[in-house]
DNA sequence: GTATGCTTTCGGC
DNA sequence: TTACGGCCGAAAGCATAC
């Protein structure tokens, strides 16, 4: 693949930035986004929390109570999240930066990948000044600030966006990014979890630098072909996974704590149906089929179940989904002894829902 | 023996 | 003192296919 340069764009603290946004009255204050359960007054989690708030050691994930004790002396701003307005305000973003870019990729409501090779004539001194530009124009036109990363590729990019933030703009040239990579721990990979950090970990390898001078033979022994080489290239800053616009999303699923702690099936159910009404809505809205059914449980310890079945052949139908649902929950209660707090659904291995299998029925069923 | 697919768990945002 | 969401895709660990 010809020498490439892609961006990294990555929305600042985004679900806080946009509360900012709506009541500038609250900038300056510890802002923090929250997800009410409903269960008591302030059960649930922090979403996000903006800088302010995170100088007080209010993260992303903790309790809500956590986080008012640790502002217990302190004006801060409490919310609950509101997803609709945050992703409306996304979608004016996105739009920006796609008129930016030659290819185009979103990842996530406040994250998307730029190619803009062609547009710069690969120039890292012209990229920097279009990321610039991208900043003053999401800064003027939706007043909101943003972390930009530059390299020549996805994953030197995304590692770029952190170095720097909040506001920030991080350029990695190709010449550097051997000097670049060294120093970081393996964990900074993508593909390298926990596991297999270990895994690593045993073989001597802790930093990318260690990773780019261990045998790759070796690594393939270890891991595979596909992954020894992935990881290989990966500790050489090499990645050729190309921008390129996002398809269907490969799950729908929902889920939600329960008034109280239970192991009753008909409770379970009660709530597990709805959710499947609305992750079913979903479904058809994307105009999807989906082949395998999931249900998840996160016991009154917190710890977390999962439970799937895959079908046969893609459907769309409600009933399957709903029957799937009860024989899995069923299941689930009948081998452990898990009493749920949360449940969820979850629809998955979709496919649009389209000619092909028509085509295969006709073929095969040929007379009906 | 490796690749692929399915199931369950993990972790980032 | 404890405290605890919702969603997604990645990771991990098997089972089975090639």
């Amino acid at each position: 693949m010809q020498a490439r340069i892609v961006m990294l764009v990555d929305l600042d603290y985004f679900f806080a930035q946009c509360e900012e946004l709506r009541k500038p009255s609250i900038k300056g204050k510890p802002v923090v986004v929250c997800v009410y359960s409903g269960r008591t007054k302030d059960s649930g989690a922090v979403s996000t929390a903006n800088y302010v708030a995170r100088k007080y050691g209010v993260t992303s994930g903790i309790p809500i109570s956590l986080a008012k004790k640790k502002l217990q002396d302190v004006d801060a701003i409490f919310l609950p999240v509101d997803k609709e307005f945050y992703k409306e305000i996304s979608g004016n973003i996105m739009e920006i930066l796609r008129g930016y870019a030659d290819h185009f990729e979103q990842v996530s409501v406040d994250e998307a990948y730029l190619d803009v090779t062609h547009r710069t004539k690969a120039n890292y001194q012209r990229a920097k000044q279009l990321a610039e530009t991208i900043k003053d124009d999401i800064l003027t036109q939706q007043q909101l600030t943003c972390s930009i990363g530059v390299g020549p590729n996805k994953l030197i990019a995304k590692i770029a966006a952190d170095i720097q933030k909040p506001d920030g703009l991080t350029l990695v040239k190709p010449e550097q990014v051997k000097r670049f990579l060294a120093p970081l721990p393996v964990r900074r990979l993508v593909g390298v979890g926990k596991k297999t950090e270990k895994r690593l970990e045993t073989l001597g390898v802790r930093t990318v630098s260690q990773l780019a001078s261990f045998d790759v033979q070796r690594l393939i022994d270890v891991f595979g072909r596909k992954l020894g080489t992935y990881f290989h290239n990966a500790s050489l800053g090499f990645d050729d996974d190309p921008v390129q616009e996002k398809g269907e999303p490969e799950s729908v699923s929902r889920i939600s704590t329960l008034k109280e702690d239970t192991t009753n099936l008909g409770v379970i159910l009660d709530k597990a149906y709805r959710l499947c009404d609305d992750v079913h809505s979903k479904l058809l809205s994307l105009e999807l089929m989906y082949r395998s059914v999931s249900v998840y449980v996160v016991g009154s310890d917190l710890s977390t179940h999962s439970r799937s079945k895959t079908f046969e052949n893609p459907t769309s139908s409600l009933e399957s989904f709903k029957t799937a649902v009860k024989e899995l929950f069923e299941k689930f209660l009948a081998e452990s002894d898990v009493e749920a707090r949360r449940v969820g659904v979850k629809l998955s291995s979709l496919t649009k829902k389209e000619a092909k299998q028509k085509q295969l029925t006709s073929f095969f069923g040929g007379s009906s």
